[in-house]
DNA sequence: TATTAGCACTTGACCATGGAGAGTGCTAAC
DNA sequence: GTTAGCACTCTCCATGGTCAAGTGCTAATA
């Protein structure tokens, strides 16, 4: 980072800005007319070569202009946050929470459309993902009997979240076995994630058995199933803005683009890690832990309300990606929909 | 359909057969050859060139050989459908079967697994419907008080629907008032649809404002929101596979199709036609509707419970489908939901 | 009369060629 | 340390020629 010479970071910035806006490998002669600091192309030509050695640009083949690598995107992206040196724009913001206003008693209509707003703001791909159930902390149950061996269970957590399932039951139960067993876990669990009740149920669980209480074992049979919900659920967006970006021209990697967009999976996994930090997070290309992402720039914020997480925002595009919006862009949203589920 | 001799049909369905398999034009020497009919290519010439005047094959340019048209599929796959003579695959079947098994609780992880496995038998894209909620019937409904001035709404449906919803109230009223409110409902209206329970309290509700009870009106404006659920869920996977096929090698066509397969509302719209018709439907290319269907073909089936549709499930190919295979798995697969529907 | 063989013709795919343009690295001059 | 100049490299694109596939038409054939 220090290494470099003032001079030399402006080239590299050049480079990269005039790429992002046009994606035509960028020579000494174009930097010298649309960045004029008074130096000749062939001065620039060094001070290129220089950084190309470093590994912030590369050239596409020998009698070519030069094109940033990822690691000059990092560079490029560090400075500009650290500068604070982003795009702005209101009005978008003041559209998007226009439309998500309406909707911010159901998350995930909320951050569905969101998705959608993202995607149009920015033409990259927006995704949004609800906090994992596993991580959310419950705020209550309820059970009702459902057909003749089926209970339905409803819970509610403290994060917004609102989740139902169907489970299969011995037909033996009541109502008022479920009330009781609700009651219970009500009374003693709101406020836990549903992770921690988990344990705290298996351990009970070993204990009661050793009473034999029947009905006992069976209201926490039916409590660790309940409690369970795997899915965070993802929300995902504007594929076909991205096909219109001249990066996605090449067949291989549209291929590889929309695996990588259908391995919800995969995503999902990165998503849960960034919803435990704080700010805006920038993964650069190869950056990317998986193979069909280290063609992708992506773009995160977690949106958290009093410390906890509840949903992540974010961008996902392609390496020459407009960092500077797209980042101001993902960390206003992100600002949006916290406060939007706080003041609920 | 008639005026064609049985020998033409023959050569038609030999075309279409020859470029389903493989996506060349299909001259008239390579239809002698794989197709051995004793007849010689310039025999099969004259019979091609009549198919083509009939708009039954076209050819791509002067010198190539012929393509089915869109009226050429149609005619294969009306008598592919007549004549029975379909694909089959059992083993596919058992292994979607054992699959679906732990699911059949919750009708949108049932549909969300059940298009992978669409599209994974197939390579084309699995969709499939839950019903919308407007059309089903009302089981019973549950009313909580949550947060300060919300309730949240719990629906069950006959059809194995479970919907939830948050709505703003009122925060003067109170758990009984709702506990009345939901009994009131589910006295007055399960077993009837959405919808005519939405008209039913409107008509209600002018009869109600004359009276001026001030409770019943605030009840009424309750069910009106907790009973409006507009989206049907749609669920879509495959893209990427569908990506593989030597159809979308163009990247127009790719962008045609990835824009299709975001616009959900149309093809919600699509899907809630079908819910109400019986059977496997097939709609080839530009017998869509709307334009960037234009070069895609769709087999589609509702799954019905005692008539009563309980969703839908297709797939979505290039027109040069492989339908016959295409027809089995969509047939078969809606058989199976339907039954795991209704053994519940 | 229906079918077929033969043939001239059309067309896209493929490939080598060559010039234009952009951009480089290097060297020598400033 | 910076710059002008120049030879060199590489892509892009238009050109043209060959090849193979497949056609439509005509005349011969059963």
């Amino acid at each position: 980072m220090d290494m470099l010479s003032e001079r030399s970071k402006k080239v590299l910035y050049a480079v990269v800005q005039s790429y992002i806006i046009q994606p035509d490998p960028v020579g000494s002669r174009t930097i010298t007319k649309r960045y004029p600091f008074g130096l000749s192309p062939a001065t620039i030509r060094n001070i290129m070569a220089d950084l190309e050695e470093m590994g912030f640009l590369k050239q596409p083949h020998t009698s070519a202009g030069r094109v940033p690598t990822d690691l000059g995107y990092r560079f490029y992206v560090d400075s500009i946050v650290q500068e604070g040196e982003l795009y702005s724009n209101l009005e978008i913001l003041l559209e998007l929470q226009k439309k998500l206003d309406m909707l911010k008693n159901d998350i995930d209509s909320l951050l569905s459309e969101t998705t959608r707003s993202l995607s149009i703001m920015s033409h990259y791909i927006g995704v949004a993902m609800s906090p994992s159930p596993d991580m959310t902390t419950l705020k209550k149950i309820n059970l009702f009997k459902y057909r003749s061996d089926g209970i339905a269970v409803v819970l509610f957590t403290d994060e917004g979240l609102v989740k139902n399932k169907i489970i299969a039951v011995d037909s033996s139960i009541t109502q008022k076995d479920l009330n009781r067993i609700s009651g219970y876990i009500n009374s003693e669990f709101s406020g836990l994630t549903l992770d921690e009740i988990r344990t705290r149920i298996l351990k009970e669980m070993s204990r009661e058995k050793a009473r034999c209480d029947n009905l006992i074992a069976n209201a926490m049979e039916i409590c660790k199933e309940a409690l369970y919900f795997t899915e965070s659920s993802l929300f995902v967006s504007g594929l076909s803005g991205l096909l219109d970006l001249p990066d996605f021209t090449d067949l291989e990697k549209i291929r590889q683009l929309s695996k990588a967009i259908e391995d919800k999976h995969t995503i999902i996994n990165l998503l849960d890690e960034i919803a435990e930090t704080d700010g805006v997070q920038v993964i650069i290309g190869s950056e990317n832990a998986t193979d069909e992402m280290k063609k992708l720039s992506i773009i995160v914020s977690p949106c958290k309300e009093e410390g906890r997480p509840i949903g992540v925002v974010g961008l996902i595009g392609p390496t020459r990606m407009n960092y500077a919006k797209a980042i101001y862009i993902v960390e206003n949203t992100a600002q949006l929909i916290t406060q939007m589920l706080s003041e609920r």
